[in-house]
DNA sequence: CCATTGACTGCAAATCGTTTGCATGAAGCA
DNA sequence: TGCTTCATGCAAACGATTTGCAGTCAATGG
């Protein structure tokens, strides 16, 4: 019914766990239990996750959810997280691996939430065009596409997108 | 310091109030005085609002917060109010002029608020060629820009986005 | 115009994600 | 090893949003 799973991808060469901490020396941040903890789950995940997953997939103990927090502000700003918003009012992180995936968007399925990664961004250009416009500087933007996957398709599932609860996917 | 502030922009040909309120009728929702009063505000409005600067843009006792948020969801519900999210925590509305500025996008500075609305969605054709490459259906998309705008830009504010609170735009 | 009735409202309490105060614990360093 | 400072755990605080409940009222039919 579902796909093979959020699967854990453990196919591809992740940054070694060791060159992660010592970025956070490199900026005088300590390298505690908790933050490498933090840094070894999300090495092995490609999706985006919001911080009740991560708590809940790491080990009893590893980290208080508080501290969790505090890391994802910690991480995020020195750029080695990337925080999106599937807009069901909790936020997702992903590691940043590398500079190319430093910025991308997503295609999530409203219906079991399944994430596609868009490596491609093609709106930098819009964003040029929509500064220019309006004499705007530093220009960013947030961009996440939705829709029902393959899978949920077949499902027959219809999901007027007006009923369901302003949060959290479906699920189904 | 501001420019002209968030006009009201009375300046639009906007739908009588008693064509939304049939609106309602036609879907046998009931008009109630909350309903009107919050419509009639969101009429004199072009930018999206959140539910608490439209309560506090109400007449006192003119709708609860709770009936308030109940509202939105009913007018979103019928299309009447279009959903938006800056990424601030809070939800913002505006009302559905036509069929037209039902999908579009905004710019928002991050220093003052300030918004500037983009009626051109030019990522429609971006939009159908994700869902095609990843065999999507009904796919949607929410996009918004932010950046410096030029009011700001003169202030000769830095504003180290890492360093803001997560929530709610500067206000410097 | 009045009675009827279910939808709607106000108020308060409950949720949920996130933040913060505080005392304790432990990295990093001399 | 001892010190200083930053980080953590725990619990309480928060802000946005939702929900239970009892009273109210818009819409309808007589
Ligand atoms: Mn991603
Ligand atoms: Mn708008
Ligand atoms: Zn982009
Ligand atoms: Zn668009």
């Amino acid at each position: 019914m579902k796909k093979p799973a959020q699967s854990h991808d453990h196919d591809h060469a992740a940054e070694p766990l060791a060159d992660l901490t010592s970025r956070l020396r490199q900026k005088s941040q300590r390298v505690t239990a908790p933050r490498q903890a933090i840094l070894a789950l999300l090495r092995e995940h490609r999706h985006p996750m919001t911080n009740k997953e991560i708590h809940a997939a790491l080990a009893k103990g590893d980290c208080d959810l508080a501290t969790l927090y505090r890391s994802m502000h910690l991480l995020e700003g020195m750029g080695m997280v990337k925080r999106f918003d599937f807009g069901d009012g909790a936020a997702r992180f992903e590691l940043v691996t590398g500079d190319a995936h430093a910025h991308h968007h997503h295609l999530v399925c409203t219906c079991c939430a399944d994430i596609v990664e868009i490596d491609d961004c093609f709106a930098a250009e819009l964003e040029a065009r929509v500064a220019a416009a309006h004499g705007f500087k530093t220009v960013t933007h947030k961009l996440e596409f939705f829709g029902v996957c393959p899978d949920c398709q077949q499902a027959g599932h219809s999901h007027d997108k007006a009923k369901r609860s302003r949060r959290k996917p479906c699920g189904c």
